[in-house]
RNA sequence: GGAGGUUUAGCUCAGUUGGGAGAGCGUCUGCCUUACAAGCAGAGGGUCAGCGGUUCGAGCCCGUUAACCUCCACCA
């Protein structure tokens, strides 16, 4: 089926739904032919929280890119779709809906609130499912995931299951994070640590045996409430005396021992600390060298509890506030300092996070993670990073790492497979309840929502069954992701598929950076700068916004979004589809692929297709690399410069010969790159790429179908390259000239070319017609008497007789600064050459290249100054 | 405190094992040349942050300084 091409490039019409839908309904993004090797991307699932916005296109996009770009190269080529159910992100999303309809989740249940969730899941998924068609993204749907679909839910179970029984996975009552308005526990990188001004207050206790004061300073003073005891140094002189005895605690009027432990810093404040073990992790530790009571000063959502006295039921920032003013007319408070400080919130909320003593499970990490680090040093196990920098901070993480946090007080989400017995507490892990079910009732909790991602290579494929897929796809060849979560995500894939695989998850990972506004701050609800994606594509379509996002930045490094630049995207798609009228224009009716010719190419054809074939060599080493940016720089440059300035100009003179073999090759060469360029832009430009191709011969019934471009024509005589260049030179230098007389463009006018070996002017009968219709120029051999204007080319001069217009004055000053110019390039080639050692360690082919320029300068020396003399002698 | 990134044209950024600095946008000049005025043909514009080193040769490698930006870990 042959398509036309409208006249104007509407992007619009281009990227209409149903060509996405019948790509789909096709089945060109289905896996599974067993012919071929395998090739597998699993895409980061997108949290059903609500919208992609421009990361997700980003990052969706470099993977489609791959993905394209490997099913070209005949790979059977799976990328994985799916989504996240994002625990805590989804949960506060309903609570809010319900929150808006005036009910809370505790009113309806957790049941009734999980069919809510569902609603919400359904809603956003078909959302996101939408957005995807419009981003062009060959994703397989027949594979389509979910966290909680059932059968990764039994991937998660397994998991928990395994790893509790080898000790792994572990319950234990320590200082965990806690977000008092999500009311849930968190892990350590969930925490975001802001500097904020806080103070630092500094009370007075009383020792009890001998009244002396002690001064002790606290960030917190509302958790004072949960204090057990003062600590010192052991070796602190100034408190020598009073190790053992008690210090009043102002607040409660309790008696607080007095311990020593090395913990404290001597020098730092006062040198005594008071001690809360449950609301602080160092606190804690010491609290387990001297094994002291925890006291729990709050309730789970902030706000104090019974220990605090008179303050209960007070919001804990209320209470402080309260306190100081109580404490200041006491007069046990010193003084109030302004103290800079790094405060934990929650990535979610963002409310301050309270460290808070807390019975939860968590998964014991050096283990898993030495045996990541491990085969990080084996080549064909480890998990190469691009950029490679990234690889330290995975290291780095994995050396430092501290257990996990893995139960969230939350409804949405993976329910922690572990039954209490009723009567005797006893723990049961396992699938299912213990028989005497009655007896049993399983944890509330469920699972951090990274805990079902971290699976998520291999649970998409079936995993735990032995499934074909799995045998097939895993591990994963790359994985496309943002750096600001390589600890969410990519390190825990790493260890869970470690344990469960013992396997890497994937080859590569490719990372990136974040996109920006055009001020490059990061976009964000909060100041309003965020874009969406949907709205880009309307203005410019999803090809154009594709081409911006993947070829504007250097791998892991941050994009700024500047319209002006996906404006330049659009022009360029539109440079291309006039390209391809004019070449359309150009074939004949009814042209096939077999009537493809290329026996009598020209030179100018030549020419083309040996740019083709190099630029197809730099193209495809970049992709390999994942250098899009390169890619993108090689294929804009020769769409735009050589192929349509160039090169379709140049092969008007071909088309229009009234030779039929000339005319042919011509066609030929024309379609014959246009249709490797199409190519080459499908994987960057889904839907115009297709356009045209339908529109050209072509043996697919989709580009979807095509298969990466081959070398075209692989022995090129370099001579025959080097006159095209003098002829493009030759070209221009008759331009200038016509631009500095300011003749029109279609001024006809003669030239005269002095070339040093003489080829040029005998051995190409087209080049006539060429510089006919490049400059209206018509070339004689024969010297004439007229005052000519001559500009200076790579192997000689062109000249232009110009007797009528010419300004001797001018064309002097021009000359005698050409000279000056090839006078410095002598110096620079000759005193390169004289050095000794440049001759002696330099390669040869820099020396032979540095030889033949010197010899090309002196040669044009040479010519000008002949130039500048018969100009003096005009004058 | 630890780790990393950035610094190249007016702006935003490329620059692939070290071998004469590039693009887009903007600026200036001239063109409606029958694929494209969202275009064509030209032009101008940079001590590649500073200093030192390695090298025949450094934007690129090493060291150092400065500015800006991330991330991680922290002290009551």
């Amino acid at each position: 089926m042959k398509k036309e091409l409208a006249a104007k490039y509407d992007h619009l019409e281009v990227e209409k739904e149903h060509v996405y839908q019948d790509w789909v309904q096709q089945g060109y993004f289905t896996a599974g032919d067993k012919s071929k090797d395998p090739f597998c991307i699993v895409i980061p699932p997108p949290n059903v929280t609500g919208k992609l916005h421009l990361g997700h296109a980003w990052d969706t996009t470099l993977q489609d890119i791959i993905a394209r770009y490997k099913r070209m190269q005949g790979y059977d080529m799976l990328w994985v779709s799916g989504m996240d159910h994002a625990g805590i992100a989804t949960q506060a999303k309903v609570d809010e809906r319900l929150k808006q309809e005036g009910i809370s989740r505790y009113d309806i249940g957790r049941e009734k609130f999980l069919e809510r969730a569902w609603e919400w899941k359904e809603e956003y998924a078909s959302t996101i499912r939408k957005q995807w068609a419009k981003l062009g993204l060959s994703l397989d749907y027949s594979r389509e995931r979910f966290t909680l679909d059932e059968g990764l839910s039994e991937a998660v179970k397994k998991v928990f299951i395994d790893l509790y029984k080898e000790g792994l996975i572990y319950q234990g009552e320590r200082i965990i994070n806690w977000d008092p308005k999500a009311k849930t526990a968190l892990s350590n990188i969930e925490v975001i640590h802001k500097e904020i001004e806080g103070a630092m207050y500094t009370f007075t206790y009383e020792v009890v045996e001998t009244g002396q004061l002690l001064e002790v300073a606290t960030t917190r003073p509302e958790t004072m409430f949960g204090d057990v005891c003062v600590v010192v140094h052991p070796d602190d002189e100034r408190y020598q005396a009073i190790i053992g005895k008690h210090a009043i605690n102002p607040v409660n009027g309790d008696h607080l021992p007095i311990i020593a432990d090395d913990y404290i810093e001597i020098g730092f404040g006062t040198g005594a600390m008071k001690c809360t073990p449950a609301h602080d992790p160092n606190d804690f530790a010491i609290g387990e060298r001297h094994h002291l009571e925890k006291i729990i000063c709050m309730n789970p959502d902030g706000t104090m509890n019974e220990k605090a006295g008179k303050y209960v039921g007070m919001d804990r920032f209320e209470c402080r506030k309260q306190l100081i003013k109580d404490m200041e007319a006491q007069g046990s408070l010193i003084k109030i300092e302004k103290h800079m400080h790094q405060v934990g919130h929650s990535e979610r909320t963002d409310v301050i996070v309270e460290p808070y003593l807390s019975k939860q499970w968590f998964v014991k990490m050096k283990p898993l993670a030495e045996e990541v680090l491990k085969n990080q040093k084996i080549e064909d196990q480890k998990i190469h990073f691009y950029p490679n920098r990234f690889e330290k901070t995975f290291h780095q993480w994995l050396e430092n790492i501290e257990d996990w946090c893995i139960s969230r007080q939350l409804w949405w989400g993976h329910r922690i497979p572990a039954w209490y017995h009723k009567d005797t507490g006893e723990i049961y892990v396992g699938e299912e309840a213990p028989r005497d079910i009655e007896n049993w009732i399983q944890d509330e909790d469920v699972l951090d929502t990274w805990f079902s991602s971290a699976l998520w290579p291999f649970s998409t494929l079936g995993w735990p069954q032995k499934t074909e897929d799995l045998e097939r796809y895993f591990p994963n060849d790359v994985l496309v992701t943002g750096y600001d979560i390589i600890f969410f995500w990519v390190a825990r894939m790493a260890f869970q598929t470690r344990y469960c695989m013992h396997d890497r998850p994937f080859k590569d990972v490719l990372i990136h950076g974040l996109v920006r506004d055009a001020q490059g701050r990061k976009m964000s609800k909060s100041l309003g700068n965020g874009i969406d994606p949907m709205d880009v594509i309307k203005t410019y379509g999803c090809d154009a916004m594709r081409f911006f996002l993947t070829t504007n930045s250097t791998p892991g490094q941050d994009l700024r979004f500047i319209e002006e630049k996906v404006e330049s995207s659009w022009n360029f798609i539109n440079k291309i589809w006039n390209a391809a009228r004019f070449v359309l224009m150009n074939v004949e009716e009814g042209m096939t692929c077999a009537d493809i010719d290329l026996s009598h190419v020209s030179m100018v054809d030549k020419w083309i297709l040996y740019r083709f074939d190099q630029v197809l060599k730099n193209v495809t080493a970049n992709m390999e690399k994942y250098e899009f940016a390169l890619v993108g720089n090689e294929l804009y440059s020769f769409i735009w410069d050589d192929f349509c300035s160039w090169y379709i100009e140049l092969s008007k003179a071909g088309l229009q010969s009234e030779d039929d073999d000339i005319k042919c090759a011509t066609r030929s060469t024309l379609v014959t790159v246009l249709s490797g360029i199409v190519r080459l832009l499908h994987p960057f430009m889904p839907f115009v790429s297709e356009e045209i191709y339908l529109a050209m011969p072509h043996e697919k019934e989709s580009i979807n179908l095509e298969a990466w471009p081959t070398q075209i024509a692989v022995d090129i005589d370099t001579q025959t390259i080097a006159d095209m260049q003098q002829l493009l030179t030759m070209i221009s230098a008759v331009r200038e000239i016509k631009k500095d007389y300011h003749l029109k463009p279609s001024t006809d006018i003669s030239i005269i070319v002095k070339d040093m070996d003489g080829r040029l002017n005998t051995g190409y009968p087209a080049i006539h017609a060429i510089l006919a219709k490049m400059c209206h120029a018509d070339w004689i051999c024969e010297e004439t008497e007229e005052e000519m204007v001559s500009r200076s080319i790579l192997n000689g001069t062109v000249s232009v007789p110009l007797a009528s217009v010419m300004n001797i004055e001018e064309e002097i000053q021009k000359t005698e600064k050409e000279i000056q110019k090839l006078e410095g390039e002598i110096k620079r080639g000759e005193g390169m050459l004289k050095n000794e050692n440049f001759i002696a360690k330099a390669p040869q082919m820099k020396i032979d290249s540095e030889k033949e320029k010197l010899e090309n300068y002196k040669a044009q020396h040479h010519m000008a100054c002949e130039r500048l003399k018969e100009l003096k002698n005009k004058k």
